[in-house]
DNA sequence: AGCCAGGCTCTCG
DNA sequence: CGAGAGCATGGC
């Protein structure tokens, strides 16, 4: 029996949801998806899993969205009250962009670019452990190739949420990853190391050993790098990308990237090649939102905008 | 056909 | 120690 609970979210302004959300356009729909102005994905409450379906019912200077929960059964006051801020926290809602803009302005690339993008929040996991295992995926490989398995992982080992006959996935728990076998692993055609890479941080987590949101929370920037760093399999370019897109860590700036490199060197090198020391250099002006800035030249390109 | 892709570890010398 | 091979698969 499905149950329908709808509420409202605010946001701090600027805030384009439709903006925000374009990068989930070609999302599968069964995991998360923006289309026709409707966004979704399956959150996670208390281990009970909610479709949310969120669209924009504001401007982007009064922004305000419409959210709606479904379910298998009836949720509590409390659930309702996470599921608000899991969507707040999805979209990083509370943000101030504003502040962003004015640090930024001096910046003529970046105020150019961010003039055109006024109200693009950059998107956060749920929970930090599905940002780690994706970045542990990409690791090395094409994007393309990385999304595939991505969508591999999440269909075959996620947990689902049937509403009225459709099939929905979660992010596959800590848990449920920490007893996949090599072979099946291989299967989805993983390497045995990532397989590996992989298994050990499910079940470092499932066990306890390592609290991924608890150093989201608790621990500086620097201490978080150094703890993921020890991880096996994990180093310094996994571990930024992982408080990037898993803990909205926006100062957090994958200088290794290739991609972003890249990204960083057509808008201000022409083109030219750049080491992560030289993009390392750049960032420096961009002072503790690296990571957005990195963020909205990833946009930027992907929207074809001229520097 | 090969070669490379949003890295990381392990193994040599 | 620093450099170099190996990994897996899809796209060019």
């Amino acid at each position: 029996m499905t149950t329908t609970e709808n509420f409202f979210v605010t946001a701090l302004p600027p805030f384009d949801f439709d903006l925000s959300s374009l990068i989930f356009s070609n999302g599968d729909e069964q995991i998360r998806r923006y289309q026709k102005g409707n966004f979704w994905q399956v959150i996670r409450i208390d281990n009970k899993l909610s479709l949310v379906s969120v669209k924009s019912v504001g401007t982007v200077e009064k922004p305000k969205l419409f959210a709606e929960l479904k379910t298998d059964c009836k949720p509590t006051g409390k659930d309702k009250e996470n599921a608000l801020k899991a969507v707040s926290y999805l979209f990083n809602l509370d943000f101030d962009l504003a502040g962003f803009y004015e640090e930024i302005e001096n910046d003529l690339t970046m105020a150019r670019l961010t003039n055109k993008l006024v109200g693009l929040k950059n998107p956060t996991t749920q929970f930090a452990f599905e940002a780690l295992i994706d970045s542990i995926v990409e690791q090395q490989i094409s994007l393309k190739v990385a999304q595939s398995l991505e969508r591999k992982i999440i269909k075959k080992l996620g947990d689902t949420l049937d509403l009225e006959g459709k099939i929905y996935y979660a992010y596959p728990t800590p848990r449920a990853l920490s007893t996949v076998s090599f072979q099946e692993f291989r299967n989805l055609g993983l390497s045995e190391r990532k397989a590996e890479y992989i298994r050990n941080i499910a079940s470092l987590v499932s066990e306890g050993k390592l609290d991924l949101e608890m150093l989201k929370c608790s621990r500086s920037s620097d201490e978080i790098i150094e703890e993921l760093d020890k991880i096996r399999g994990v180093g310094v370019w996994t571990a930024e990308l992982t408080m990037l897109r898993g803990m909205a860590r926006l100062e957090a700036f994958p200088a290794d990237d290739l991609g972003l490199r890249r990204t960083i060197s057509n808008y201000y090198c022409n083109g030219r090649p750049l080491t992560s020391a030289n993009a390392r250099d750049i960032a420096e002006n961009w002072g503790k939102w690296k990571g957005l800035v990195a963020y909205y030249l990833i946009v930027a390109e992907i929207l074809g905008i001229e520097k």
